[in-house]
DNA sequence: TATGAATGAGAATTCATTCAT
DNA sequence: CATGAATGAATTCTCATTCAT
């Protein structure tokens, strides 16, 4: 997860980040492509991200060496495919679900208790995610802060740290998860301590963890 | 004072030229690992945690290709050692500093404070501690937490998840510092909303940024 | 004729060209596999077996350094393979060449003095066979011996040291024309003591030396 | 076991090895490079002949690097030393033994039964001796072997096949009774068929079996 | 003599990339 | 588009040998 820099100016990378996505989407079915990249899914949480080399994506996908290179030209342009495959998904699903709260801490809190619901049952996935934050793009979280910040509902010095904070706990969460061996009920303490480190009021942290979660869909 | 043996005869001229060897061999070995992990962390500085190879060590040390693996097996096991040199001090100085604070809280917030302090005048330390963070091996501050749960100077539901929370949130401070592109400040902001991750009253967290910190050696 | 399927649409452009391919790639392993072996054979004869290195089969088979790792993953295996290719040659040859003789005295006596004749005429292979001996497998003989035990013709306490004995023997024999010191004659002498070791009357023994042996193919 | 070469004149080439011997037993006696022989041995056993780098050998003896300079200059040079240890002792047993007998079949058959028995309680040794057994220096059998011949105790072209198809014998059966897996009195039917092959009539064969042979030290 | 750290030439091995089919 | 054999630069790793202590 990473605010690229200290810029504030870049209001609308939001939209086309979307945008981007949702084009990349229908490219992407293509079945080769999709093929290669769930194998990666599989290589990369298995060895991380610097180990594999292009005889292990070409072995998991079960194609000939010279149909690798029809699709990506290198290991890290396929690490970003994946990354993003796999993000896209769980993003938009997330938004679209918080879209209806207008207090930030309600879109910041809900939000993580769903992201949190998923991690949970996708350990390989969490993995993968854990790997590669630093360089998965998603803005809304950071915004939703920087909203809240601006309207007393969080405190915070400044919404960088906030985020790194933030972020920082999540990304160990995955981490956690990813190693199979997080306690029931983890995801939603790592929920309430998140907002407490935003400077959420008990009550209002009890009121977000009462909100009953819409089913999310199977993987 | 206790003389193992009466006969002076039985140490003989042997014997002390072993140990003597010995005691040599050992300085000498010190030595060059010393020397190898010194120039690694140059080598780390200049070419990142991945890059490098082991001819750039060898150089960088001034060392024969076979000299490295008489040392270490293979690049990773270098960065580890580097690693653990370079934490190892850090950590014995801020757990000294802090010894005297009875509240977990004050020895948390202060060594926090000390360790962000260090951290943000070492950009290249950061990289380093990011790269490596779940294999460093420091446990103190995971038991003042737990302490501070038990006397409720700490809100949190238990222990390992306050532990996760805090330590990804450093993580992320660290791996920002790492970067180079952190404003002024950044640290103690983080160590503030830490605290206040971990339940701690804005009073308190006060009082703790506001003690003045010892003056760290030099690095 | 059988023709399994009726409809001629069912194959495709696609999957004659992929067979195509795949057989195409197996040809050109093949030649490359030979290519090298028969690169092998050259090397092994002016080095010996332990002294060449990897560097020079490939550059006597006029290879890429990683080719020879498509192939074999050690000069070892290469040893190995180049000398199942030597042995099956002759072995085949023997075998066909003494198939309707009755008495096992025969077929070992005359098949003993085809292997001789050939080896007397190729020190190279004999150095070669005589290296690898125990790895061989080359059953026909033992089947013979133990046969001929049963029927009386061979006197031996049982065909396992009858087996090595006369295994024993012979592999000397090999190692002494590889050495190239031996005089002329010396396998048809080999043979008669093999076959008084296995306790063949003189007579008998003066019979299958009698035989006119056919040609054998030039190497 | 080998014939140096084809050429019958040096016919006194035993006393001198006896000699030599006698000599290389004495100075051997220095206690490390006694340590290192006898490590050697086991190396060699497990690891055959070409395999073990001087590490192993140091490792073995519990040597320092250095250490082994000082009394072999290659593993060549420790490889023959070995060898000559190995089988000084069983060779000069065995000589002292079968001195008495007049008759070469005897000094033959008895010889073999007692290196026979040696051997079956020592397969390390029979592994070793099997690697080695070409450039293994013993030929008083040899001498033998063209007694016999010349006095029609044995039926044989020449001495010299006699020779090679009588050590290859042997030598194969080291090499099962260092695989450990040969039937109990395998040494004795090696000797019987030996003889036959050396064609001793089986009347005689009797009689040499029928000897009772003396104890041998204890290795 | 014994020690073992240091050496560096040389050998083994990997792996991204190309390309004819 | 798919295939997989071929490539060779880059890198890793081994190991006999030296030498100061």
């Amino acid at each position: 997860m990473n605010v690229k820099n200290f810029d504030p100016a870049d209001e609308d990378a939001e939209s086309e980040t979307v945008n981007h996505r949702t084009i990349e989407g229908q490219r992407r079915r293509a079945k080769t492509e999709t093929k290669i990249i769930l194998a990666a899914v599989r290589v990369f949480a298995e060895q991380g991200l610097d180990a594999p080399v292009i005889d292990d994506f070409i072995k998991a996908a079960g194609i000939a060496r010279g149909t690798f290179y029809n699709y990506f030209k290198s290991t890290d342009e396929l690490l970003r495919a994946t990354s993003d495959l796999l993000t896209e998904e769980l993003v938009l699903l997330v938004d679209e679900k918080i879209r209806s709260f207008k207090d930030p801490a309600f879109r910041i809190g809900v939000g993580l208790r769903l992201w949190m619901r998923w991690s949970e049952s996708n350990p390989l996935w969490c993995r993968f995610i854990a790997r590669v934050w630093n360089s998965v793009k998603y803005e809304r979280p950071f915004h939703d802060i920087r909203e809240g910040i601006r309207k007393k509902v969080f405190v915070a010095p400044d919404p960088y740290v906030a985020w790194d904070v933030h972020s920082g706990a999540v990304r160990q969460a995955m981490y956690r998860l990813g190693q199979g061996n997080a306690r029931l009920g983890y995801g939603e303490s790592v929920v309430q301590m998140c907002l407490q480190a935003l400077g959420v009021s008990a009550k209002t942290i009890e009121e977000i963890m009462a909100i009953e979660l819409p089913d999310l869909p199977a993987k």
